[in-house]
DNA sequence: GCAAGGTC
């Protein structure tokens, strides 16, 4: 018996081929496509002798689209792509992997699918199927089941044969669709809508600007300008905070506040107060713990792009670039994995033994196999198994190869010491936690001091921040070095880093492992985002409102939900708790009302774009094409259909949906005032069918003995439509230059009261910068930006000394009062509006002063705001004047002095 | 010219 086997990529094909064979009399030969080989060799399933032939595709072998007639841009309204048929097609550069599958099929009485065991694999299955069974009805088709390429896994699999899995089938199938429909149709809306409306400088060339909508794009450019909208909204809050330190023979001890910080300035003030009055300290606590820091879990893909991104600052894709490039090679194993934890067969010791020449961890390899040096532990297991590949390891030692780049040196050195750190013992320390007690008030101060470096000895991308606490007994009392009281301002988030955004998406099960990356990249290209020198993203202008325009509509069509609730369906349509028709259709359907209510509420669209970009003068402009009612096919084109429309001039004219490539236009008397399609036909025009049109003319702009109501037929034989035309004009730019005298501007016909219609209220009578609609209200949770361009600007940043803008705070403390802050989130400077007037120019993050004297602690304390310090006769400082940054704080995340929490290069792993 | 998903 002849048996066909097919792997979803050539390497599953050779590897099964391989251990099926024992590499025994295994022969291979080529395919039509060079990368698809096929291997041969005998073999017995459940003790029937088979010649077995294994070859494999490339991922999917078809793809879905629409049929000829809905594929050009302009041949038909985007709404019917809700419903337009759809095919599956292999596409060019798959013929070729098609024809050997059809060539071995014809030979073969048994169809043996190795597609990896997930939905999308389960899916090329059926691709795999339908190909082989045209030219092959007889073929037995059996599925093999496997979650790892190793021997007893893959010898099981085809003892153990299944049918395949038609529900997880569908479920991409529904997938596809949905996304195709929704994309498609969103996209061109959108593109059509808004590119030739709007000025829009991001793209070099916009006529081949694509605005792009997709269900897994946009809700990654939601995540971007979300961030974006909090820290433009973020309101700078003053907090104070007293801090303490203490100076003795074995160093320096920083303690912090029990409270944190206050918001209220007089509590402060009171306490501190107190504490300076009584400034002896008493330790009222010292607790010493062993703290233990253990090695990330195995590499999956998302951790791999993450951390390079923020070890060396490459960029997701080309991690991914790389990454493929040593899998080709053979360095590395396959970096597309969801999976964070070893299989109890992988041979973790032959690993790690492959590794021990290596001059840069070669010796640590040594120490780890060495028993007596305790080093080793079994990896974590992080959760997450996609059953088809293991975690990314090294699979050949390499000391580097000539041809490799830094990135690709890096990328390798990662993964090894990665996998090292995994089956190493967590680092070890210990901890000191100091409390303090001045006039009832309590401060803590920690140290770290580590014990047994073990992991982080390896993986040096890791830091574990160790600082020595001196030594101190409980009851013991000292006098503070210095006591002051520090202030600060409340700061916004950063902006979304590319290893944020991974975790976004990750949270939020936008795409997969394998198109993070490319959902990523698409908002660069696309002009929708930027990422600037430290590696974090910003929403562009563009960016900023397409989201802000959907978010207008009402819409959450950037949010992730749409996404998840679709990700539930295919669920149940996998689980066969749903069929495919019903979701597609329950879906579509809602997409679809979705969709035309977009299309309805279109000009809050406009209103966002034209926040940003100025309005084009390019003549037409798609949007008029976008929809309209039907008239009749083209005659000069003969590809698309006529349809009714009115211009942004409010003019009317029936045009060809083919525009641009087709320009066949029926300009209409500009003295139609409206215009529908009815359902009657012209009796006499040819090619038919042509509806004829119900027209009202305005009475006053037609001379008297026509009348304002008229059934019309555009056709050419309608009389009475062509005097009005030769009479009233049209309402094209061409006739209305024609008729106006001297050429002018379009912006100048714009403003013209009657043929300019505004832009947000498109109303006649005013033009769209004096529309009444626009004293704008609040914006939900977005920034509120039409209140900061009108702010009176009266005071520069201290920092940057670009113009501040006049903000109105919302805090439980302050709310009402003005303030002025710099809009760059760097400065962080900002001032209240009536300080101002007291003669503060400002504070940023400069320090307040209050003074006072332990010698004698009698004297009044100075609550002034520019104070100075005071050092007595023994020295001792209390307060410091010198604007430092706050001292002796520690990063949350990893402990590491140097940095704060919110930019710890650790955060968001 | 449109999506997202495989993979080379």
């Amino acid at each position: 018996m002849r048996v066909l086997n097919v792997a979803e990529k050539p390497s599953v094909a050779k590897s099964v081929a391989s251990i099926l064979s024992g590499n025994q009399n295994l022969r291979m030969r080529e395919g039509r496509s060079r990368y698809n080989k096929i291997y041969e060799f005998n073999y017995s399933i459940n003790g029937l002798p088979c010649h077995m032939l294994v070859t494999s595709v490339t991922g999917h072998l078809m793809e879905l689209e629409f049929e000829d007639r809905f594929r050009k841009w302009h041949a038909c309204d985007p709404a019917l792509l809700f419903t337009a048929p759809v095919r599956k097609v292999v596409p060019q550069d798959k013929l070729d992997i098609k024809r050997t599958l059809e060539e071995v099929a014809r030979g073969c009485q048994w169809l043996v699918l190795w597609l990896d065991c997930d939905r999308e694999g389960e899916n090329i299955a059926f691709e795999v199927i339908e190909v082989c069974t045209a030219v092959n009805r007889q073929l037995t088709l059996r599925r093999a089941r496997f979650s790892a390429l190793i021997e007893r896994d893959i010898h099981d699999a085809v003892q153990n044969l299944v049918n395949p899995n038609k529900y997880f089938a569908d479920a991409v199938d529904a997938r596809q669709e949905i996304d195709l429909r929704i994309g498609a149709s969103f996209t061109r809306f959108q593109t059509m809508l808004l590119r030739d409306a709007f000025v829009i400088e991001s793209a070099t060339n916009d006529r081949n600007l694509v605005l792009s909508y997709g269900p897994c794009q946009f809700p990654t450019l939601g995540f971007v300008v979300e961030r974006y909208w909090e820290i433009q909204s973020h309101e700078p809050e003053e907090f104070w905070t007293i801090n303490c330190s203490h100076r003795s023979d074995e160093g320096v001890a920083t303690f912090n506040w029990m409270r944190g910080h206050f918001f209220d300035y007089a509590c402060a003030v009171i306490i501190y107060e107190m504490c300076v009055e009584e400034p002896t300290a008493t330790v009222t606590k010292v607790r010493q713990q062993e703290k233990l820091k253990y090695a990330p879990a195995p590499l999956n893909t998302i951790q791999l792009e993450k951390r390079a991104s923020i070890y060396f600052r490459m960029s997701s894709e080309h991690t991914m670039k790389v990454a493929e490039e040593l899998y080709q090679a053979g360095f590395i194993s396959y970096p597309r994995t969801e999976t964070d934890s070893f299989s109890e067969r992988t041979n973790l010791h032959a690993i790690v033994q492959e590794q021990q020449g290596h001059p840069g961890w070669g010796s640590y390899a040594q120490r780890l196999l060495d028993p007596a040096s305790g080093l080793w532990r079994n990896p974590r297991n992080g959760g997450h198994d996609d059953k088809a590949h293991p975690p990314i390891h090294p699979t050949k030692f390499s000391s580097g190869e000539s041809g490799w780049s830094q990135d690709h040196h890096r990328l390798y050195e990662l993964v090894v010491r990665h996998f090292l750190a995994c089956v190493s013992q967590p680092a070890v320390g210990a901890e000191t936690t100091v409390e303090i007690d001045i006039a009832g008030e309590l401060f803590f101060a920690s140290g770290r001091v580590i014990v047994a470096k073990n992991y982080l000895d390896v993986y040096r991308f890791e830091s574990w921040g160790g600082s020595l606490l001196p030594t101190y007994e409980v009851g013991q009392q000292f006098v503070p070095t210095t006591l002051t009281l520090d202030s600060g301002v409340t700061r916004p988030p950063p902006l979304l880093s590319e290893a944020d955004l991974l975790g976004c998406m990750d949270k939020e099960g936008i795409g997969t492992d394998a198109t993070m990356h490319d959902h990523i990249k698409k908002l660069l290209d696309r002009f929708y985002a930027t990422k600037d020198s430290s590696m974090r993203f910003s929403p562009t202008n563009l960016g900023e409102a397409l989201v802000m325009g959907y978010d207008d509509m009402g819409y959450k069509l950037w949010k992730p939900y749409l996404r998840a609730v679709m990700e539930r369906d295919m669920k149940a349509v996998s689980e066969g708790a749903k069929s495919k028709a019903e979701v597609l259709e329950t879906c579509l359907q809602q997409m679809k009302a979705c969709f035309l209510d977009a299309r309805l509420n279109k000009v809050k669209l406009f209103e966002a774009m034209a926040v940003f970009f100025e309005r084009s003068n390019r003549a037409g402009g798609d949007e008029q094409h976008a929809s309209g009612e039907f008239v009749r096919r083209c005659g000069l084109c003969q590809e698309a259909d006529m349809v009714l429309r009115q211009n942004r001039d409010g003019n009317f004219m029936v045009g060809c949906l083919g525009f641009p490539q087709c320009r066949n236009v029926v300009w209409l008397p500009g003295s139609v005032s409206e215009a529908a399609v009815t359902t009657n036909l012209c009796n006499s025009c040819n090619p038919g069918p042509v509806y004829l049109i119900q027209f009202t003319f305005r009475r006053l702009e037609i001379p008297p003995d026509y009348n304002a109501n008229h059934l019309g037929c555009i056709g050419g034989c309608d009389e009475t439509l062509r005097r009005l035309t030769e009479i009233c004009g049209t309402g094209s730019r061409l006739s209305a230059r024609g008729r106006g005298g001297p050429a002018m501007p379009n912006n100048v016909q714009r403003s013209n009261t009657r043929q300019g219609a505004c832009i947000y209220c498109h109303q006649t009578g005013h033009s769209s910068g004096n529309c009444p609609s626009q004293s704008s209200g609040p914006r939900s949770s977005r920034p509120q930006s039409m209140n900061v361009q009108s702010g009176q600007v009266s005071i520069s940043c201290s920092a940057c000394g670009a113009p501040c803008a006049l903000r109105t705070a919302n805090t439980t403390t302050n709310r009402g009062r003005k303030f002025y802050s710099c809009q760059s989130q760097a400065c962080n400077f900002f001032v209240w509006e009536d300080s101002i007037n007291n003669g503060n120019r400002g504070r940023g993050f400069q320090r307040v002063n209050v003074s006072a004297s332990a010698s004698n602690p009698s004297r009044s304390v100075g609550h002034g705001r520019g104070g100075r310090g005071a050092v007595d006769a023994a020295g001792v400082t209390f307060v410091s004047a010198t604007g430092d940054p706050i001292s002796g704080r520690r990063c949350f995340v990893c402990g590491d002095p140097s940095h704060f929490a919110n930019a710890c290069p650790n955060r968001g792993i």
